[in-house]
DNA sequence: CGTAGGCTTGAAAAGCGTCAATAGGAGTGG
DNA sequence: CCACTCCTATTGACGCTTTTCAAGCCTACG
């Protein structure tokens, strides 16, 4: 039987921190799903909506986000391919964030009820739904202590590290260690609670200190990447990665 | 076959967002287990190490928390009869946390291995199991949203209303709009990303408006509850409750 | 070649942190 | 039963990080 890869991202990313049998693996590849093209700045979910679908990243830079009721944003996660955006907003009842496009995202479109019968079918791919779960909600953990006690130079440098290990992941970073950063420094502001102001200002320094260069206003590249991780406070173990992960030194 | 009431308030947990079958809570009842009992101040899991246990808290307040660099801590949750509170640290293979006791609190350690099997056993729980996983996400967000764009004074007072709303659920607000909060203020300020001083004054502040009052300085007692959340931008629809959950007003 | 969105920079204000000193309350030992 | 100690709460004064407001600048794109 011929089969779609399109799903592939998804089959990785659960298969990445459990093994999955050639049978799980055929399951979640099999599973019934639309291809979409979201443009730029549209919103996959919106809060308080009721979500039927699980978005899958393909392609593409999204993040979840809540207004407060200053009408200030805050970006609580960012998600990129292999990611699966709402498996919260499916799973409850009622959207408690939205989803955006930072940039022109392709996503697979998945029913609810899908994931929801391939995990009580298949134990093990329930399990690594519910791991994929974990993750996040280790990372959301560490969103709040960078937000919280961390100075603005540190939290910006600690995003900076974070994005470069999650890119590099996924062979997003270039080997003259530099990635494409598609974020405004506005949004860089609602992600890391600042104010865009603030931020120019902080990756400036980051900046004429040489930790980080930007070749073009929407790419980091990091010169060593030792420092920018003493900087940034950064220690990868809260992305629960594999030991053997290629460093970025 | 009789059986120990023990794990009852998981099965509550559990049972909450989702229908479970007699033979999946008399299965959650009959999962091994040992009562323990941890000293205020002392720790159930310190960040990095291996964790082989899932906790279940059974009275008591804990917290979870991480140190960042300077040492400063970052509380990033907190936790109450009924939750479990390391699932993360039991299924990921390194802690990403430390979880202490606020009190001294009676929990059930219950292997991890038991969890994984009676997930896979009966996907029903293994659904439950990972709905309860989300749910932690979306406090977890909302805490973000709260330290990254919220006040001082909205900040402490989200904080409150939360406190009040899940103690509500669990029977633990008096009649007279007060409950017990065994935080100290030092407490307070690691779990909202301020000091301990500027949480004196913020709490003194929200007092002398007479938003809320003291009995004595570990309760807190509301008087009218829709002021309190106006001030403190709270909205419950984060936390995932039943609609029909009685309100606090 | 003009416009719009994002970047950059300056000046001033504000909120929150730091330092420091005092007070209160619970537990302990004499 | 009192003195002592430790921990927490409280308050003042001061300073610094970050925000706010405002203005220009650059660059991509129509």
């Amino acid at each position: 039987m011929t089969q779609s890869l399109t799903l592939e991202p998804m089959a990785r990313t659960l298969a990445y921190r459990l093994n999955l049998s050639a049978e799980d693996r055929a399951a979640i590849l099999r599973l019934p799903h639309a291809v979409k093209t979201i443009e730029r700045g549209h919103y996959m979910v919106r809060e308080r909506a009721r979500a039927t679908h699980t978005c899958l990243m393909l392609s593409g830079l999204s993040v979840r986000s809540k207004v407060v009721g200053t009408g200030h944003r805050q970006i609580v996660a960012v998600h990129m391919k292999g990611d699966m955006v709402d498996l919260q907003n499916s799973l409850l009842q009622v959207a408690d964030h939205s989803v955006e496009a930072l940039t022109t995202s392709k996503v697979a479109m998945i029913p609810r009820d899908e994931i929801i019968r391939l995990a009580e079918e298949r134990p093990q791919v329930g399990r690594a739904l519910w791991l994929d779960t974990l993750v996040e909600g280790s990372i959301s953990r560490e969103w709040v202590a960078n937000i919280g006690r961390r100075d603005a130079r540190t939290r910006i440098a600690h995003l900076l590290c974070e994005f470069a290990v999650r890119l590099r992941v996924r062979g997003l970073v270039l080997d003259d260690r530099q990635y494409e950063l598609p974020m405004t420094q506005e949004q860089i502001a609602d992600a890391t609670g600042m104010t865009a102001v603030h931020v120019n200002r902080t990756i400036r320094a980051l900046e004429s200190e040489e930790l980080i260069h930007r070749p073009h206003p929407r790419a980091i590249q990091y010169r060593d990447w030792r420092a920018l991780a003493e900087v940034g406070d950064f220690d990868s173990n809260y992305l629960h990665l594999h030991e053997s992960e290629p460093s970025l030194h």
